[in-house]
DNA sequence: TGAAATATTTAACCTGGGCTAACTTATTTG
DNA sequence: CAAATAAGTTAGCCCAGGTTAAATATTTCA
């Protein structure tokens, strides 16, 4: 396959914004994946404890589909957040901080969910989708959804 | 097996899905996360390209707020992946596969950005968001999106 | 009660994606 | 055309979030 030698335009415009307000979106992108997976962690220990009483970090290992290992080592740091408590070979606790947390998680997640299948999106793909679309929504645009949920439930 | 031990009902629902499908959420979502950043470069070198002519790792360091030392790195494994070619201090080339990468993340990166103005988000929000939610929004999603944007221009 | 089954932790490792500091190559310009 | 400046690379470091394998603690129940 030759290379073209000239640069032809491109099927799709390339739409090449500000240099610094580009860097400043992809760092706003970047300290949302810091946070990400302490949030996830965050949300399932709430929801565990808050439906079957207590989190475990088995059922936590199952529910994410990591290794027990990686559970342990990911609720150290969260303990040295200050998200958790725990004890060795004990269950897992949420701190005042850790618990608004997760219901912050929470809230995103359903308006989230909600929102996806307020457009035709089926229930499961909603539900996957909303895994990694919650921690990239801002206020703004969550009020946008949260709109279109009201006016399309309205509506039918 | 060991059954749950079912407890207290929760304040706010927590929605528990069944485990398995939960993990697999999970490892999808941490699947697109392993790709996205390649994805953010390389799109970022098609746009220069096909704008200013030549992707130039100054122009990447500066436009994705990182270091040039972190960008030569980040090329180098691109050249792995068999996505960019590029020799020392000379620019950076779109083998075909880079190039498909591209257009395809463009292509996603525009339905997001058109689908949140579409529902009444600002435009630097769009834009910002559009960074972090453009890799998670799977075919589905995307497809409603679009629905969306044709309804909401038709009806203006 | 104590042995087997289950749950949890520890240790050693890997990869990705950042960083700084020091160095080399290219480009510009007086 | 040499020196200054800009661009790119290399090396060594850090942290997060995974992995396996082995060690240790807790529960269960015959």
């Amino acid at each position: 396959m030759a290379k073209d030698r000239r640069k032809r335009p491109a099927k799709v415009a390339p739409v090449l914004v500000e240099p610094d307000e580009q860097a400043g979106h992809h760092r706003q992108t970047r300290l949302a994946r810091q946070t990400e997976i302490a949030e996830d962690y965050v949300e399932l220990i709430a929801d565990l404890i808050d439906s079957i009483g207590e989190a475990r970090s088995a059922d936590i290992s199952r529910r994410l589909g990591v290794t027990h290992a990686s559970v342990t080592k990911m609720v150290a740091r969260l303990q040295q957040s200050g998200l958790v408590t725990t004890q060795p070979y004990r269950a897992i606790f949420l701190t005042e901080e850790g618990r608004r947390i997760a219901e912050e998680s929470r809230r995103r997640h359903q308006i989230v969910v909600a929102f996806l299948q307020a457009i035709g999106v089926s229930e499961d793909v909603a539900r996957a989708d909303a895994e990694g679309l919650e921690h990239h929504v801002s206020e703004e645009t969550l009020a946008a959804f949260e709109r279109v949920v009201t006016e399309r439930g309205r509506e039918s």
